[in-house]
DNA sequence: TCCTTTCCCGTACGTTGTACTGAAACTAGC
DNA sequence: GCTAGTTTCAGTACAACGTACGGGAAAGGA
């Protein structure tokens, strides 16, 4: 039998709490206090279930990464096809990734994976660890790309001017002609092609290497 | 003739002396407060020269971002070898770069010539634009963890110990096989190969894109 | 000398993460 | 029904942060 007073909240409750907040609002807005008010807690409270704020950040990234199969598929494009998902449905993630400690059972699953379908390469560990964490690295970058685009053409109307206010003289001196032509195009982005990208970055990343 | 009390700083000297513990202590080091002391300045003094720190991080970046051809050379492999430099000269640069603002000439004549490298490829500019951004990333990537490889190796015991500590457990239930061979082969990681690397990674980004 | 302009910077406020501390709620043993 | 032991709850408090405000200081122009 459990001894003393029952807990009122559960670690995984806590942290999907801290999930909706960060998938609302931003990281920005998920502060202790943000919280504790969700959850009808006490700020001190929360610390019986997480060592600190990077405790919680590790664990929102772990709970958030649990494995389906319908978003990915087999090999590597499989993997970075389901990072990719991930990251839509949390925009969060790509700034939360650094300085994060992945020690659960998802992330070391996932990166089990990510090894298993380099195998065949024969490549020594750390340079499949490398390729992984590139590969990481590639879809952060690719998908806050793709969020901010997709922000720009709905609302963001503000931010927009002003940066185009500010290029403005700079692009007008006439000192950065091939910049002041895409400008001059508009902001009509092609579809960003995302398969495409991604399967020739894992080409080009697992070609002949010569430290393998 | 210039009216008013005489300024007894400028601009490019306090973003320096804000670069200069960046690279010393790391980002999490520089504070107002801690700047205006390197400085001899009262804290409030500073915001005559800089509208607020995000403002101080975007002339950071710029001002560390003068073009030394000496670092780089021709074309988009050449751009990527400068951007390296630059990340292992700054080891903050990485974790700054998101979310800034580029504006200044350094940083615009480094897109031009950016674009001007993408110029026989015949891609809409936006495309362009992307590319660029996908290859800073990349860099920015890669440089981090060859920064903390660095590291590993001579400091750092602690943080190894703390991380090897908590997966251990994990490892040893023997649900990870592949990741056990990694981490039991120990951290000899091969030589990084940038150059092989990135100019695969370009390959793979300017190959026939159906957008294109 | 006085006015205007510009910069200097001490004080102060709101926000953040979290250490400390004691109250509260439960079980186990008597 | 106590009492002791154990665990969680949460109010208070503090240090550090960015920075708004406003008055004082130092220069040139009239």
């Amino acid at each position: 039998m459990p001894r003393g007073r029952p807990p009122a909240h559960t670690r995984p409750q806590i942290v999907a709490a801290a999930i909706a907040i960060a998938d609302a609002e931003g990281l920005d807005a998920l502060t202790m206090r943000r919280l504790a008010t969700e959850l009808d807690a006490g700020v001190m409270s929360l610390y019986t279930y997480v060592r600190d704020k990077e405790d919680l950040l590790d664990q929102m990234v772990e709970q958030v990464s649990e494995f389906d199969p319908a978003d990915g598929g087999d090999g590597l494009i499989g993997l970075v096809r389901w990072q990719r998902a991930l990251m839509l449905r949390h925009p969060w993630m790509p700034a939360a990734l650094p300085n994060r400690r992945l020690g659960g059972p998802n992330m070391l699953g996932h990166l089990e994976r990510g090894l298993a379908a380099l195998e065949h390469t024969g490549l020594p560990g750390p340079a499949k660890m490398e390729i992984l964490a590139l590969l990481t690295g590639f879809v952060a970058s690719y998908v806050s790309n793709e969020v901010v685009q997709a922000r720009a053409g709905v609302t963001d109307t503000q931010r927009i001017a002003e940066h185009v206010e500010r290029l403005r003289e700079a692009v007008l001196s006439g000192a950065y002609p091939r910049l002041a032509k895409v400008m001059s195009e508009g902001a009509t982005a092609p579809p960003p092609n995302f398969e495409a990208i991604a399967s020739r970055m894992i080409a080009g990343l697992l070609g002949d290497r010569p430290g393998g």
